[in-house]
This record gives C-alpha cells, structure tokens and sequence, in this order.
DNA sequence: CGCTAGCGTTTGCATTTGCAAGCACTTAGG
DNA sequence: CCTAAGTGCTTGCAAATGCAAACGCTAGCG
C-alpha cells in the first residue's frame, strides 16, 4: 500500500510554520483551512487531501512539490523516467508522434546500453 | 471554488488508460482502487485524494507529478517544456542523441501548428 | 436459447475529511 | 479581579470520499 507519511508530513509542516514564525491560526488564515484541522494535520491525525495540501503550500510560501515529497508523494526520478513521463504526457503531441519519440528515445538507450527498464510501450505488466 | 481542474484530471486519466490499452477493471486493479470509483474519477464526478492519485499515477506507471500537474495542483511548466527540459537534462543520452530528439520533438510542434500557445504562467489558480 | 465473461456505470452505505463552535491555558492591562 | 486577545486543542456534525454489490450492455460459445 502506497500510504501517506502522515506523522513526518504535519511535522514537517508545524517545522516550516515554527521558522516563518507564524501561529497556527496565521498559517490556517493564509492557507484558507480552519485552524482545528490544521492542528490536526499538523500532528498527524488526518490525511489532508491534496487540495488542502496545496492551500497549506501557498501559505507556507513553499512549493507544493515540496510538501508533496514530505508526504512521500512525490519522489525522486531518474532522468530516464522523466523523459518518458514527460512524453507520454505530453498532450500537443498525437499518440503516433508520442509513440515515435518514444520508440526512438528506447533505441537510444539501447544503442547505449546504459538502461535498466526497457520500455517500448509493452503490454501493461502486472502489479507488484 | 474547487482549485483543482477535476474534469481534465479525469479526461487526462482516461486518456493515459486507453493509450496503455488497459480496461477500466485492469487500471483500478492495478492502482488498487474500486473500478466504480475510479469510473467516477475519469468522469470528475469525484475529487480524489492524494493518496487516490498517488496510486492511480502508479497503476499508470507514469510519475505522480504528471497528474498533479493535471489536476492543477502543482506548478505547471508546459507541456513542451517538461518534455524539452526533460531531454535537455538527461545524462544518460549523449549530446548528440539529446539534440536529435530535441530536433524531431520540434519538428513534430511545428507539424501540428501548435508551436507555443498554452501556458507559459508561474501561477496555477485563479479561475472559475 | 442460455451461460459465461468482459466492459463501464449506478446505487446505497461505512468511513473520513474539513469546519464552526467552544474548551483550557497564558499574557497583558484597566 | 476580570475583561480582552493571543496561543493550540477537543468536540459534534454536514459533506465528501471510496467501496461492495448490484445494474445494463455486448460478444463468444455450447
């Protein structure tokens, strides 16, 4: 299960507020969340949902990514993977040029050897 | 007032789906989420979590970054340059291989006549 | 035809989010 | 003393999330 750090999530946050010396209700004012449930993000009791955690971002004046990662959301990617995301992502694109790029960003790294996922748009795999 | 695009979210979701060719019942197996909910979430009946998007990017096998790009909630570069920061900075092609890509991803804009016209702003919110 | 297996969707309900109102405590001042 | 303003925390409760169990539909096969 790819659960929330909830407890190292609202620490986090209680840290940040604490060095921009903010109060609670402050922070609850400019984040536009009610200060009772930012007292209980804060401690871990809730699992604010990713609006809330966006709002909380805006007041802390720190990137929402950030929080994200925080709360074990977000993590670091490889640059391999960021490049396919990006791709696959990429709505400008039609689904034949995505998978052109693609096909040919996977020859690249085969040419170099240096993969360790090789991903030519194969069948959806099973989970873990 | 909701700040997150639920309705691009969804289509986004249902749009990633289709091009891995998964089922409705295959993605939410995979994302361990209900297939009626998930059903909702495509649709944007429904606003999900974070820790619903979390595993739904995961059953995607896309980052969970691109989604919340999607649902609004984190900053938005564009989607051309995720896709060009993203080459530019990939240290596992060579340079010469960077800029081939590079070249055929800008070939493939110019194709579609939708060279640079969407979002080129830092601040995600505020509308509707 | 009936049976099975697949698709996406609808419905009812347990669980949870998120908030308004109020609690207990501290500090300052009239 | 005791009113006022500040801190954070606890308590019900409306509203939303998220799921199990259905539904209707289509296609294949004995």
């Amino acid at each position: 299960m790819a659960g929330i750090d909830v407890s190292g999530l609202g620490s986090f946050i209680r840290d940040q507020r604490d060095q921009a010396q903010m109060s609670l209700r402050q922070l609850a004012k400019a984040a536009e969340v009610s200060n009772p449930y930012l007292s209980q993000v804060e401690r871990g009791l809730r699992k604010p949902s990713a609006e809330i955690l966006n709002r909380i971002a805006q007041g802390l004046r720190i990137s929402a990514e950030t929080l994200y990662v925080q709360a074990g959301i977000l993590s670091d990617r490889s640059g391999e993977e960021i490049v396919t995301t990006a791709i696959a992502s990429d709505r400008t694109l039609t689904e034949r040029q995505r998978t052109t790029l693609l096909q040919i960003y996977a020859a690249f790294q085969a040419e170099n050897g240096a993969s360790s996922q090789s991903n030519t748009q194969t069948k959806p795999q099973e989970n873990e």
